[in-house]
DNA sequence: CAACGATTATTTGTATGATAATTGAACCAT
DNA sequence: ATGGTTCAATTATCATACAAATAATCGTTG
């Protein structure tokens, strides 16, 4: 057999990232907010049983995510909320446990607006012959997917082919939003996706779009899909809800 | 009297953001390409002098923007491209530092032209009177400036205020950007700036449209601006070029 | 000889304790 | 009050030791 009960991920997690986890969390949640100072290293030591070491590489982790800054004598400060990383994977992720999910959605689904039409539009004139296959297979995996949850997966993976067909190197820091908010999109939702074929067609469409170069189309194609999933949002959660 | 002699940079640069820079930039420059492995955490206290604490606290910050991910025994490894965090500042900076400037300002600028549209648009529907008084006020910084130099800084102001006025987080992090593009095109074109009155005007229809609340005009606005942007570039550098 | 399991070696992870550097705050002399 | 000095709190750096993880090696065995 292999580990006993579900809630161990894996692996034990090395105790710097539990520790920059722990604060991560606490800054995104307001714990402290921008501007005030974050107790020592030693008090986070004695808080979390850890030596001072590891306080401090975790810290370090937190400064180079732009959360905070250091100073001798002073301490660490939490920075302005516009010098942080938001779409840094694990930030995304604190900022996720912290927040209501309904608002971050939205909040992602408008920047999706603002950006996925633009991309798909570039990835039509740019995308190589191998950048147009990745986003096909990631295509025919929603296709073969027997349960909503294995649909999941390969629609991140559409979204990320086509951010990297953009080929615009600036644009693939969004990728992370992109996963987080499906990710949790399915979450919110649940299984009520209501017509798994519907979804399927307008992610076809994107890729008829990208394949034929026609950046207008593609962009329209994009357009059509996102308001498509912001109706599934404005559904709200699934009656049920889900437990974790 | 303030500071005295320009001598001293400010301050002496901690040795573990020595390391961090210098290691990132190494990677940045591609001197050790995605899924490599990095020189262990002895080595690289050997080359900078230092203990192997200094070494892994830069390794720390590096990992938090995304460039590396570490395990024992193996090392640290390079993380594909697509996970870097390349809006970072530090990360943009290395970036500029290791890629030619030409190149890196057309991706940029691309960038912007998906964004800061569909960015002022969002800000016309949203701005509240004191984002609106921010954004008026780094224009007034423009008018106010007397050398091309000293126009630089309001006018990233006013990308940055913009942006914010925005009032959707997950956009902010994009200010960074904008942040470095500006200060290195006026590296890059130098003085030559055709004529500031006409970039003023130009953000000044930005302005008005946010103002009174006229999303399209807003956007058209935008798109005006970049476009010119677009030319200032195509000009090529100054033909004199600057020293540093 | 092939496959598998134990051993080993290398590298990162954590702990401890000490010292240096930085700088706000308190103090003191004028 | 003013200005400089000292003090103290905190991070920065170092050295050393040991723990943990795991790829590579080696040896045993079927």
């Amino acid at each position: 057999m292999k580990q006993q009960s579900p809630r161990q991920q894996n692996r034990p997690l090395k105790l710097h990232l539990t520790l920059a986890q722990g604060i991560g969390e606490d800054i995104l949640k307001g714990t402290y907010p921008p501007g005030t100072l974050l107790p020592n290293e030693a008090e986070w030591g004695r808080r979390y049983g850890a030596s001072r070491t590891a306080v401090r590489e975790a810290i370090k982790t937190l400064v180079g995510k732009g959360l905070i800054g250091t100073r001798p004598k002073i301490g660490s400060r939490v920075e302005p909320r516009d010098r942080w990383n938001l779409l840094d994977r694990d930030v995304l992720a604190w900022h996720c446990a912290a927040m209501d999910k309904k608002t971050l959605l939205l909040s992602v689904q408008e920047a999706r607006h603002i950006l996925e039409p633009g991309i798909a539009a570039l990835a039509a004139r740019r995308r190589t012959p191998a950048q147009l296959n990745r986003i096909a297979s990631a295509l025919e995996g929603m296709r073969g997917a027997k349960s909503p949850g294995l649909e999941v997966e390969p629609d991140i993976q559409f979204h990320l082919s086509l951010i990297a067909a953009a080929n615009n190197e600036l644009l693939q820091p969004f990728g992370g939003m992109i996963e987080a908010a499906l990710a949790n999109i399915f979450e919110y939702t649940s299984v009520n996706h209501p017509r798994p074929s519907q979804a399927i067609a307008l992610h076809e469409n994107i890729l008829k779009a990208v394949a034929r170069g026609k950046p207008e189309a593609a962009r329209r194609a994009t357009e059509v899909l996102l308001d498509n999933t912001d109706r599934i949002l404005a559904k709200g959660p699934v009656p049920g809800g889900r437990k974790t």
